[in-house]
DNA sequence: ACAAAAGTGTTTCGCTTACACCCATGT
DNA sequence: ACATGGGTGTAAGCGAAACACTTTTGT
């Protein structure tokens, strides 16, 4: 809408916006939310990432947050934000030059309402390999293509895992929780140890019966901070 | 320049510019460009890191391409570019809303000419850890800091040490390399095994004096291209 | 008793680390 | 012969990887 307000002269400049890859795990997949785009240059049923301009008076951290509010439905308040990269190539945007700074933004389901989970016509929750074989709008498939491939990387050697489970989650739910993102299985011995030898969890009081077995000893990240820890 | 001639209405909207933190390795210290920052707002003697606004027809790889041989003075085939991070705070330029995408370059003493070597009172080659202690313009003490922090980082797991260290080298050499980028000793033989282990260096037919001593082997990348493996 | 997920230890192998001496050269 | 940087090997310790069975629960 912002974009298409905008015409003429204003070229002599790029425009600034963001594009956000917000994920989220469900049902031991990864998800991506994707907004219906409305613009007349693409046909009506066309999907991209969540995102827009960056106010004048506004950081480019500041406009993902509002448009992650706007655009994606999703309280930012649940959401770690994190630059991913600046795409700037000449006609990423076929109307208007625009250079977006693109994020990647992570959320755990458990803590979504039920409208921020819900799907309509304007947007959804879908995954990530689904979205990638849509034709997304702009240079979507790039970024978002990015997105993952750095979310997958960066998983490994950092505690950004924390975001993307529950805040209290058992050991099997984290290791399915990185099983979804690397695409790979864990072998569950070796996980437990070195999960539990890097020292950032806490076990908690209460255990979680999944279905009718044994249950499952809860546990927590000691700290929400984001550090770069071998971690897989 | 460029930016003092932007005025006004023109503030509807952030300027996008790009500044460069090119290094280069000289006697075994790590070394970067710094150009004198003509500005009003600052004092006459202040120093930035090149860079300016990008082209409303060019991408911000192209832009920082032609800064590199504009403001810096070296000829950017001489040099390998990757984008570092956005930084947008309002303020970061007292005069517009100019956002910027930062890059590191990468280039090696050996092929640059006199000129490109050679200081003034326009621009210099000054080393990091000075350059950091002075108050240079507008973020980029910020912005050099977390180019100098990526470099040590990325140093470790990719093949960027390629980059700053001439076309043929003794091994002694691309250790020091390593060893003043990440500020720490090496054990000369356990970095020997390693470094040959990787198979990413052909050993070359000549060898190259240093002083009046032993002759050493010298070797070449394979490929320069970057890739990321495990190194340190 | 059974079905299903939770939970647990050991061995092997390779990599990392620490460490000291001989080699080749010019003066 | 000597001074200096070039060049090499080994042993110990640590972490990674492979691998199978017992436990707990509800039905």
């Amino acid at each position: 809408m912002e974009k298409t307000s905008l015409t003429g002269d204003d070229l002599r400049f790029a425009l600034l916006a963001t594009d956000i890859s917000l994920f989220a795990i469900r049902d031991n997949e990864l998800f991506v939310r994707l907004i219906k785009v409305n613009q007349p240059f693409y046909s009506p049923n066309t999907w991209g990432l969540p995102g827009g301009l960056v106010h004048p008076l506004k950081t480019a951290d500041q406009s993902a947050v509002q448009h992650i509010e706007n655009k994606a439905g999703v309280d930012s308040k649940k959401i770690y934000l994190e630059q991913l990269y600046t795409f700037s190539d000449i006609a990423r945007d076929p109307r208007n030059r625009v250079v977006s700074v693109a994020y990647i933004a992570l959320t755990h389901w458990e803590s979504l309402s039920e409208r921020e989970c819900a799907d309509s016509k304007e947007v959804q929750w879908i995954t990530v390999s689904k979205a990638l074989k849509l034709k997304l709008a702009y240079d979507h498939n790039e970024i978002l293509s990015a997105a993952f491939g750095r979310l997958k990387s960066r998983i490994t050697y950092t505690t950004l895992i924390s975001r993307l489970v529950a805040n209290e989650f058992t050991l099997s739910e984290l290791e399915q929780a990185y099983e979804c993102i690397i695409e790979a299985d864990l072998d569950k011995r070796n996980f437990r140890k070195k999960i539990l030898k890097l020292g950032i969890l806490k076990v908690l009081a209460g255990k979680k019966m999944n279905g009718r077995f044994r249950p499952a000893q809860l546990y927590a990240f000691k700290s929400m901070k984001i550090s770069d820890i071998e971690v897989l």
